[in-house]
RNA sequence: GUGGCUGUAGCUCAGUUGGUUAGAGCGCCAGACUGUGGCUCUGGAUGUCGAGGGUUCGAGUCCCUUCAGCCACCCCA
């Protein structure tokens, strides 16, 4: 094939579709694994369902916005199939159909990539990855409370210090409209509600008062309440008096307080879970608890893990009433963020230890070693080449091994290794005669130090 | 889907009113240094100027289309 050949296909990928270099393939692959680590120490079950759906599972009754982005054709039987868009459809399904022999209440996470057909943006792709938790089959503010604590574990692991869990319930919010006799209008204002870190009071009240037709004195009303701000406890103090009157508004307020109070008393710092009644979340089916988490070094890219409570889950599937709470943490979105802030390792090695290949006669001896730490737990890279050393080196610092194990003539002679820390240019003479024990331990001494 | 901005070497970019063989820095490869990587010096390779079409004697430079990226709307992870 020459350059010119007509027959070359240009490499490309389509439009918010990437590829994954070793660089942020490593840094992906341990959010995923810190994600399933914390949701297992929960007692969430994994589980996986298929990336194409019969398209009706998937558009259900029919909504606007997600029907829009979704990714449909007609497979080669002529059946119209759909990608996943999200790990909630495809768990309402699964919970429908198999709920029987699994009993509940039911934990489960799903990591998975799912499909959406809309514009791209910076941490906003067309293909991503969520990684969802789910309680579903109870009501009990328990579960809502441990969402909470998923949320607040998972940050923790994955290195984030600074960051706020906000939450609110859609009852409170449902219980002021029954007030103000805007229940038949929620959506509309929710949407506009969740619109206001962006477009500030004035306009939220405009949209208001447009699109679902509401006095100005209401509008100002969902406005009054949707400012509150303060202390979670002043909050509420003030909500109670708003929602006075509304069953559904002070059954709100109380599972806020319960959550709240115990979320704190199960170690969460009062800074990073707070009362923001200004939340609301587009997707319709929650109906409880919402959960938005935002960095705080990084508000502008939105919240990254999200969630809430719903009544009745896969209500499309089954007149099984399903009701649950659980979040998703936006993978892609994260390392975005994590990309941006700087906290992704350069290394782009999953091993720790490089092994020049130096002396051309020596390739068994070279493997034995590589093999024997292997055993011990350690990863390994024997360099391919006898190149000369400084050029091996060289590809191991670039690479970003911390150790560089070094064997010679000379130690071979001597039954010993020089280890060298790539980090602090620093060599030591090991014995590897009787064992790599020595070895091993001074390697890892030096990673954990 | 709508609107705005951008697209030149692996990366960041320069490229004069359209004018012959398209440049820099960084990176990469090699050597100086036949057993030791971040420095220095020397040499070297690399471009369908995003793609396609048009205007022109002549296009990286102008026009149209298209693709991709960034930003806003929308929505959301």
């Amino acid at each position: 094939m020459t350059a010119d050949d007509p027959e070359r296909i240009e490499p490309r990928t389509l439009k918010g579709f990437r590829d994954y270099l070793p660089g942020q393939m490593i840094p992906r692959e341990r959010i995923i694994d810190t994600a399933r680590r914390v949701y297992r120490s929960y007692g969430f079950a994994p589980i996986d369902t298929p990336a194409l759906e019969h398209l009706d599972v998937l558009t259900g009754k029919g909504g606007g916005e997600t029907e829009k982005q979704l990714y449909k054709f007609q497979d080669a039987g002529g059946r119209w199939v759909g990608m996943r868009f999200d790990l909630t459809v495809p768990l309402a399904r699964f919970a429908a159909q198999h709920l029987a022999e699994l009993g509940t209440p039911f934990k489960r996470y799903h990591i998975a990539t799912v499909w959406r057909g809309e514009n791209v943006q910076r941490g906003r792709y067309r293909e991503f990855m969520q990684a969802d938790f789910d309680t579903i089959g109870t009501l009990s503010t328990a579960a809502d409370v441990e969402t909470a604590l998923v949320i607040h574990d998972l940050f923790l692991a994955l290195g984030f210090s600074e960051f706020t869990i906000r939450v609110n319930n859609r009852q409170v919010l449902t219980g002021l409209l029954q007030r103000l006799d805007l229940a038949g209008k929620a959506v509309e204002i929710l949407r506009a509600i969740d619109k206001l870190g962006k477009m500030g009071p004035e306009k939220v009240q405009a949209e208001i008062v447009e699109v679902a037709g509401a006095t100005a004195d209401q509008a100002a009303r969902v406005l009054s309440m949707v400012s509150l701000k303060g202390e979670n406890g002043e909050v509420l103090r003030q909500l109670d008096g708003l929602v006075e009157g509304s069953e559904t508004g002070q059954q709100g307020v109380s599972r806020l307080r319960d959550l709240l109070a115990a979320a704190i008393a199960a170690g969460v710092p009062k800074e990073r879970i707070r009362l923001d009644v200004s939340i609301a979340r587009g997707l319709d089916y929650y109906t409880g608890t919402i959960y938005e988490t935002f960095l705080t070094a990084l508000p502008g890219i939105g919240s990254v893990c999200s969630g809430g409570r719903y009544d009745n889950l896969a209500a499309l599937f089954t007149s099984q009433q399903l009701p649950g709470v659980g979040a998703s943490l936006g993978l892609d979105r994260l390392l975005a963020a994590m990309e941006e802030l700087s906290m992704l390792p350069k290394s782009a090695t999953p091993a720790d230890v490089f092994i020049p290949f130096f002396d051309a006669t020596r390739l068994h001896d070279y493997l034995r070693l590589a093999a024997s730490l292997r055993q011990a737990g350690l990863g390994v890279e024997l360099y391919p080449d006898p190149k000369k050393l400084g050029q091996q080196l060289s590809y191991a610092d670039r690479r970003g091994f911390r150790f560089a194990v070094i064997v010679g003539g000379d130690e071979f002679a001597g039954g010993t290794c020089q280890l060298k820390d790539l980090a602090d240019r620093s060599t030591a003479t090991v014995s590897i005669a009787e064992s790599v024990r020595p070895l091993v331990e001074e390697i890892r001494r030096r990673k954990s130090a």
